[in-house]
DNA sequence: TTGTTATATGTCATAATATAACATATCAAC
DNA sequence: GTTGATATGTTATATTATGACATATAACAA
């Protein structure tokens, strides 16, 4: 079933379209890098995909599972560190969790709002190199080779149910 | 054993007094909002003191046990979880580890710049409502309550024994 | 003082998250 | 088609964290 209108970045759009673009994408990035994009890393990333939040890890794996596609921990997590290493999936780390890139182009540091409510997540991309943690850093000599922003709050969407006029 | 010479914040300073200092500190605060600092709890504080990096749970936990303040997980998840909520501690999603408040007195968002390396942990503080993060919340309607900011990388002492001239 | 409530601790059990290790299979190149 | 690299299957276990309930201590009122 079709989930058209659920939120990415907190806005509606055609979700339908929305993974199939995305995995289409990932599958030439990694034609294009001789990466093996084989089925139970695809299914992973879909499954990401289908929902615009953070799943468990046994949260995916439990799906992979009545799909028979692996039915032990390391085959999720195995599959997670592969998203995660080429950039087309992310962790996040306040809800040991994990989704799907958003902006699986760009090579930025994401930076991520978690609806406490609905926990939708959506993701920004930041730049390392501009702000204060950075210069908090260089003015210490601390030399940042990755970082993580994770923000928890409201959405829009929850913000508005929340305030009954 | 004294351990003078630790950094904090990467530079080096007195951790005797910086242990003790912190500690009455925490003791007065809790005195005027009437928190019961209890010896777990101190010693927990302590513990996290004593390194300026961050703890595991269970490293808490195995400190405790040898000196017979408890020896079951939820004493020590208790005793990190008052401390957290008050300010005392904070946790480290990157590493599920604790560490001791840095800057006991303001009531910001802390940053961390976590070393690869040495483990060691330098604690910053933000302002929430300033930075690029902020703009895009409220860009989104994002209500943003709170955030997690962790650098990881290496601190200056790392970096210059990495590059042996 | 005692009774009463709230807060804190002790303890057992188990949940939730994650990885080590090793066997087997598949792919890619020669 | 053999070889080497990569990926998967599987068992077992490590690590991190919490639920639940009994006991104890503190704070306060009657």
């Amino acid at each position: 079933m079709p989930h058209n209108g659920d939120p990415i970045g907190f806005a509606h759009h055609d979700h339908d379209s929305c993974v199939t673009d995305a995995v289409a994408s990932v599958e030439a990035r990694c034609v294009a890098a001789a990466l093996q994009f084989t089925p139970v890393r695809k299914r992973v990333l879909e499954i990401l995909l289908e929902e615009h939040r953070a799943l468990g890890a046994y949260e995916v794996l439990d799906r992979l599972r009545a799909e028979g596609l692996g039915s032990q921990p390391p085959v999720a997590y195995r599959a997670l560190d592969f998203l995660i290493k080429h950039g087309f999936a992310h962790k996040i780390e306040r809800l040991n969790a994990f989704i799907a890139c958003a902006h699986p182009h760009e090579a930025h540091t994401p930076a991520f709002l978690i609806c406490r409510d609905c926990n939708a997540v959506a993701e920004a991309e930041t730049d390392l190199t501009q702000g204060r943690l950075a210069h908090i850093a260089s003015a210490t000599g601390f030399v940042i080779e990755r970082a993580i922003l994770e923000a928890e709050g409201l959405c829009p969407n929850c913000t508005s149910k929340s305030e009954p006029a």
